[in-house]
DNA sequence: CGATTCCATGGAATCGTTTCCACGAGGTAC
DNA sequence: GTACCTCGTGGAAACGATTCCATGGAATCG
């Protein structure tokens, strides 16, 4: 850990400090003899500038936070992924944290993104506003929320819509002739848990299906609540012959306990997730998803960040979502033989159909 | 972006700043007295320490840099997640970066963390060995490398051992009665690569099976080339029956592949694939996997880079791995019809067992 | 040719914190 | 009662960069 500081480096080039310092970061008053003996020099030193002593004299760190709710959910590695691509496009490097869906993690890596200050925060709020969130927005640093929205605080965000979606998804569980649609809900605490939940409530009005509240579970958007969903809805007394799971850890959690009971997939039950993640594709019968975009809601967020960081206030971006049908939800409600929960079902012909989705993919 | 600094903490309690600096970093040098006063004159003003001030006084900055090959492969996405977890609990945050299986990219990333003065690194090193990774070296920053290592790089390093779990399952598809076994290889570029391929190699040399060179597709860990090598293993006049698949990212691909040939895994071909990921066992037929602990690489990773940021110089240390056999390697040779390639083929009878796991899980 | 502008340069202040050093008050031991 | 510690405290230096300000030489203009 050797510290080589731009002292060294313009004792080396025998120029001053300040000279140095102006010819390393791009000031043009400098002569073409310094630059070039300055350059040669750092080079030679294999010079790294201390991006603390830089960041704490210039008022920018070129550093944002991004704190996702669960790095291992894919939707949420496929964002890590676009927005650290975005911004190092626009030179700033991205800080990831994982608030594991739990208040405690996220408030913890909040206050150490504030500490050393980060220019901007884009963030997945877990809960429903806690006192590091206020203290982020009373301190005025630049922040976005990205998927999730926290009721009552103006922050800019980006979300998706996922009423269109569902809605396509009911209607088409509905035209083959599903009436009792399961419903594995993300939680009411966070903003997601709750629209979605509300657009399955009135689409299922709307096509006049039932409305049973027994038909919906509450889960917390990690896999085991997805198991836990599947194996209260299947026990009912009149279990649903469709479900519908509000995202993807959770999809995985039903789909094991499906195969667990020996509940076939597209057969006995038809099944839709929401988040597309390429792996649902390779299942069989592979599986029907709404899907929506993770590479604009990524790149949108770090457009707005830099936005809100250069003093603007832009408005919120709110992306489409959109229904794709493949095998999972091939059957047809009289197909399905669902109250066979527990009772592991007799070897079927092969599902045919295992690739066969609206749009190319 | 209001700055509160320590000396208005130090103001508002009526203390020196050296005081107030001492209550703050937990100096026992202190007074009860002052200790109440400060700390309350902090949490009025809701003060947070900067942490770039701190770091360039200090000579810590209790940051960890963790630069992985892809976030998206789900597991690199585990191993953050581990060994961001594990950070935490020694106090450290995680500044994670994401390589993208490019050697710009990482290099881009590791002179970012070095100008950042992260206090440590941990590496799952892209490519043969850049400049910046020999100056990370010749700076002495605590580095170790995880999952992957650089020939001659004296560096401590956590990997796992794939010779016993790629023996294991050339052995598994012999006893089938398998003699060509296809091989999708990650890059040699890479020590795993190597490593595996070497073992697969040898494993069927021991087997008396084929060694046809044509059945080695030499892909780049990234799901396009699974899926170029299943179209060029399959398009050979003696194709394979079986597949052993280098990563998980590639099994995708190859699956992906195999799903628009009409190819039926586990009947017409049987395969195995390395890295045991959650969502393998949901395939239908269940994808056979060779396991290594993520967990276990992570904590150890983490544990060993504390040691040498304490001064320490660990021994490297090597996991095992195992094979996990489920349903996508139950055909036997004979069953095979793979020479199939791109005809369809005809509905079957379903496969029967879809999650029979040597271990439970 | 003298006055003025331009320009590269170096000295020094600055950012917010930690820590060395000196100091004075109070307690203990002779 | 003097000598010696201990202990809490505040002033000031230090960390490594950027940037304001003053300076002096070269170039330009009348």
């Amino acid at each position: 850990m050797n510290a080589i500081t731009i002292r060294e480096v313009a004792a080396l080039a025998g120029v001053s400090v300040a000279t140095a310092s102006r010819v390393l970061s791009g000031n043009p008053a400098t002569s073409p003899a310094s630059r070039s003996r300055v350059a040669s020099a750092a080079a030679e030193l294999d010079f790294r500038p201390n991006a603390q002593a830089r960041a704490l004299r210039g008022a920018r760190t070129n550093a944002l936070g991004l704190l996702v709710s669960d790095v291992r959910n894919p939707f949420f590695a496929d964002l890590a992924h676009t927005v650290e691509q975005a911004a190092i496009l626009h030179g700033y490097v991205t800080l990831l944290g994982n608030a594991n869906e739990r208040a405690d993690q996220q408030d913890r890596y909040l206050d150490t993104l504030i500490s050393r200050r980060v220019d901007g925060i884009i963030l997945a709020p877990v809960g429903a506003g806690s006192d590091s969130i206020r203290s982020l927005i009373a301190r005025e640093i630049p922040t976005v929320f990205v998927d999730r929205t926290i009721a009552g605080m103006d922050v800019p965000s980006v979300t998706t819509d996922g009423t269109a979606g569902i809605r396509q998804a009911v209607e088409h569980l509905a035209v083959a002739g599903h009436t009792r649609i399961g419903y594995i809900s993300g939680p009411q605490a966070s903003s997601t848990g709750r629209d979605r939940f509300a657009a399955f409530t009135r689409s299922v009005v709307e096509n006049g299906l039932s409305a049973d509240p027994a038909l919906v579970y509450f889960g917390d958007y990690q896999a085991a609540s997805g198991s836990a969903g599947v194996h209260a809805l299947l026990g009912l007394r009149e279990p649903p012959t469709a479900l519908l799971v509000a995202d993807s850890l959770m999809a995985v959690g039903a789909i094991a306990s499906l195969h667990d009971r020996g509940v076939r997939l597209g057969v006995d039950l038809a099944m839709v997730a929401f988040d597309d993640i390429e792996w649902f594709a390779l299942l069989n019968p592979a599986l029907s998803v709404i899907s929506h975009s993770v590479a604009d809601m990524g790149r949108t967020a770090v457009d707005l960040l830099l936005q809100v960081i250069d003093g603007g206030t832009p408005a919120s971006v709110v992306l489409p979502s959109e229904l794709i049908v493949r095998a999972s939800s091939a059957s047809s409600a009289s197909s399905a033989t669902a109250g066979a929960a527990g009772t592991p079902a007799t070897p079927p012909t092969a599902p045919t159909a295992s690739h066969n989705s609206v749009r190319t993919h």
